[in-house]
Order: C-alpha cells, then sequence, then structure tokens
DNA sequence: AAGTGGTCTAGACCACCCA
DNA sequence: GGGTGGTCTAGACCACTTT
C-alpha cells in the first residue's frame, strides 16, 4: 500500500532508518563498510554517501573520521535556563560526563569578540579550550573567553571540574544573568579536527556571554555541539523578559 | 604566510566564504550556474558540490530546488521566551511576515503526538498547516495541533493572521507556559516539498507545547525551519525554572 | 527548447586506522 | 598491510524551471 520510493538515495535512507527504528541497528553499533552497503544496496559510493549524508543531517547516524558510521545516541537535553552546574544538567538526566582541557592561554580578542564581549580595542582575554565526553563519546568542543582583570592567575588552576564552580569557590563570582545564542552551522579547521569529524560537517553552534551578580559583562563560550548529540529545552513558565513590553495587537493581515 | 588548503573543497569553500565576507557576492544574489563553477575552479560536479554542501551546512548559502545557490539572508532572531506574538517578533526587528494556511483537518493524533500531548489513545486532533513567509522568502513550515474541545469551530476561521491573537480574542485563552523543544533535523517529504528543498537537507526543528492560564495543554506546534534562517535567543536573566531547585556540588573530578 | 540542478555510474588515488 | 573512509575524475540521464 504505501508509495514506492523514487529514488535510491531514499530507498536506502528508508530502509537503515527502518533497522534503526525496529532496533535492528542499536545505538553506537557501526554500520558495515560503504563498499559493503554498495554492494546491499546495488550502488554506487557516492549514491550510498547522499543517503547516509541525509540520514547524517536527522542525527539518525553519526561518523568519526576513517571510522565509520554509528547510530546516534539519545540527545542530551540542554536547558539555557538552568544555569549553574553543566556537570549536574548531565547527571540529572542519569548520563555521565568528562570534561578534557586541551590548552589554556592569553589572547589578543578578535573583531567578533571583541564586539560580543563589549570590549575596546586591542583587548586581551584569557582563553580555555576544553573537549566534553558524555558517556564517553565527544560530543562538544568549548572554547571559554574570560575577562583577565576579573580572574587573576585562573590559567594556573585545574580546569577539568566545572568552571563555574572556580568561578564561585576562588572569586566569588555567580552568574546573574546569561546570555545564548544557539544556531546551525558548520565544523572547520580545528573544531572539526577536535570532534574528529570532517570538515563542513554540520554542528550546532552554543554562544553564551555571562554576566555577574553586579551585572558585568565577565566571559563568554562558544561551543561546538556534535549536532546529534544536543535538544535545546526551554520551559518560559511564567517568564516574562526585559525585550518583551507589554504586547501591541499586531494590524490584521501580517 | 598563510597555510593553503589541503583540498579542492576546502579551497573553493574559502574562496567563495571570502566573495561572501567582503561583500562581493550580497545576501540573496546568486551563485553562478554549477557547470560554470566547475570550469571557474576547474574541477567536477561533484567535487563542487561538496563544497557547496558545507557552505549550505555552516548557514552562508542556500538553494531552492531546481533554482540554483543563494547567498542566505541574516538570521531572524528568536526568543522563545517572548510568548505572545510572534509576528510581533518579527516587526520588532524590522522585518516582515506573512502566513499562508495550506489545510486545516480533524486527524487522529499519531503515536508520537500523543504521547507528546499526553493524550489517551485514538484521540482526534485539529491540524492547521502553515507557511512562514519572512521578507517575501519562504522560511518555515508550521503544523498545529489543537485539542478539539477547546477549540469549537475554530477550523472554519481565518488563519492567516496571528493564530495566538484568535486563541485570546474568540476563546478566551492566552499561554502561561510554552515547553520548547529545539534541535537540528532534516526535511523529507511534505515538509521539504513546501520548503522547496532537496529531502535530506538541514532544518531546524522547533517544538512547542502550550500551557492556558489555568495550566492545562491546550494545543502544540511544529516547526520545521530553514537552517540558515533562524537563531535561538535566550536571556536567562534572574530566572529560576521549576525543574531548577537550588543546586548541589558536584563532587570533583566530575 | 535550452539550461539548470538532482541523481547516478564506474572507476581512481590517498590518508588514516587497526591488526 | 589490508581495509576504511575521504577526495576526486569524467562522464550520463532525468526532472524541473525559465524563456
Amino acid at each position: 500500500m504505501s508509495v514506492l520510493p523514487a529514488t535510491q538515495i531514499s530507498h536506502i535512507r528508508q530502509t537503515l532508518e527502518n533497522q534503526i527504528d525496529t532496533g535492528l541497528l542499536q545505538a553506537g553499533s557501526r554500520l558495515p563498510s560503504d563498499r559493503v552497503l554498495c554492494e546491499l544496496f546495488g550502488t554506487t559510493r557516492i549514491t550510498l554517501k547522499d543517503a547516509l549524508l541525509a540520514l547524517e543531517a536527522d542525527g539518525r547516524i553519526y561518523r568519526e573520521k576513517h571510522k565509520g558510521w554509528h547510530v546516534s545516541y539519545p540527545r542530551l537535553d540542554y536547558n539555557p535556563l538552568y544555569k549553574l552546574y553543566f556537570q549536574r544538567m548531565v547527571t540529572l538526566q542519569n548520563r555521565s560526563v568528562e570534561t578534557k582541557v586541551l590548552a589554556t592561554r592569553e589572547l589578543l580578542a578578535s573583531a567578533t569578540l571583541t564586539r560580543e564581549m563589549e570590549l575596546p580595542a586591542l583587548s586581551k582575554l584569557y582563553q580555555i579550550c576544553r573537549l566534553r565526553y558524555l558517556d564517553g563519546r565527544i560530543v562538544s568542543y568549548v572554547e571559554h573567553f574570560l575577562k583577565p582583570a576579573r580572574f587573576p592567575g585562573i590559567l594556573e588552576q585545574d580546569h577539568t571540574k566545572s568552571l563555574t564552580q572556580t568561578y564561585e569557590e576562588h572569586y566569588g563570582l555567580h552568574f546573574s544573568r546569561s546570555r545564548f545564542s544557539i544556531y546551525p552551522a558548520a565544523a572547520y579547521g580545528e573544531v572539526a579536527q577536535q570532534l574528529n569529524i570532517t570538515a563542513g560537517s554540520p554542528i550546532l553552534m552554543i554562544k553564551r556571554i555571562n554576566y555577574d551578580q553586579h551585572g558585568t559583562l565577565v566571559d563568554c563560550d562558544h561551543e561546538y555541539w556534535r549536532h546529534d548529540a544536543v535538544r535545546i529545552v526551554v520551559d518560559s513558565q511564567d517568564q516574562q523578559t526585559a525585550d518583551a513590553p507589554d504586547p501591541v495587537p499586531v494590524p490584521a493581515g501580517m
């Protein structure tokens, strides 16, 4: 009764999707090599790749460079309104997180950062680069940019645990406010390398700007997420934000 | 002094990106046809396509089926905490929105919807399908699912203006709370067709469940956004949500 | 009717991973 | 060293849009 797929690509996609949905292919399990799949579906590597790319775009499968295609795991719920400990957000979902520090350095703020953090020209920043593992798998590459004046000596500290916690314990700082900007993008260069994905692969970008208890902008971070690993969850219960004044009726016809 | 790109793909990508950044290619303008670009870069259509797909994943260019590649427009800021009128959110950014109603019908809730809306088995729902245009371009395909008991006769009304407004004016309803779930996905079938994109193209999925002033779940909607057309913006200013109790310190080493 | 993008074939070589 | 995925070539045919 069902309509036959119009193309080989959608046929391959639907077949694999079906095998995943019915549990024949489980989360984390590896698909056969592309040459084997080509044989299986009687097609060429390019056609097969188009089907796999569509499943990747949909977050159903993922790949690590030179290590084949795997079935994706359930997404982590990321709630931007749950401000304090990222680690706690993860453990509440019965999952585990690890953090690896890649580098800490002082640098000159780029043009984009200068704008985003409202800095004067030629400002210096501290940068902390980290890699986050969810249940043992790499899920995000994170860059923190800190205003040096507020965090003397922080580059020498241990950053494998929560940075937010370090802020509180050593600098008496807690966040009163964070501004998030979230959008789909692609990974290149260092980011793609660290996430172990092909340049040009889709990711989810999460940028965050943080203000301390005095309302002062103190740091920001750029999180590059594997796009199949996360879901943004927001609950607007009885909230009214500053930039949402009393609503005015909109003219008809809009 | 700069490192030469390792591959043709990244060379093509960087060249086009540069032309866009410097304004030589402006938002909305069409790239030359793929055969012309192949000639220009001395490569084949498949290699060129890989480069264009990477730029598409990054939201720099977009395509309409059989109509070529175009430079993307600036993203719309979408603030889930700004609850009331979507139309107003758009006009505040000095942009224009239009809505086209595609279909209205009564249907049996799917398994997924039944779970998401906490319905008993075999429930009926009203469905309203709409297409949203931002500055004249299609940006999202939206499906609303309404609990029929709460909205008698609504299928016969005009849905080209704000649905939220209709709720208020005709059914004395306003939202006290909305739960959002946002994640990257791919477009297939009806969605891809209406958005005029190729099946398997990346999109941004925004699911929303709405509660009225009595805290009762009344409707939900599924928004399929062109993934380069939107950015999620959240400001957590002094907010504490119900599912974020007093934070407990996390054991060291997490 | 001409031109465009979408799909598809049948190969090749290389870089990287693992045994 | 064998197998894998990533890159790349040089074509073909079809569906769709535009003129």
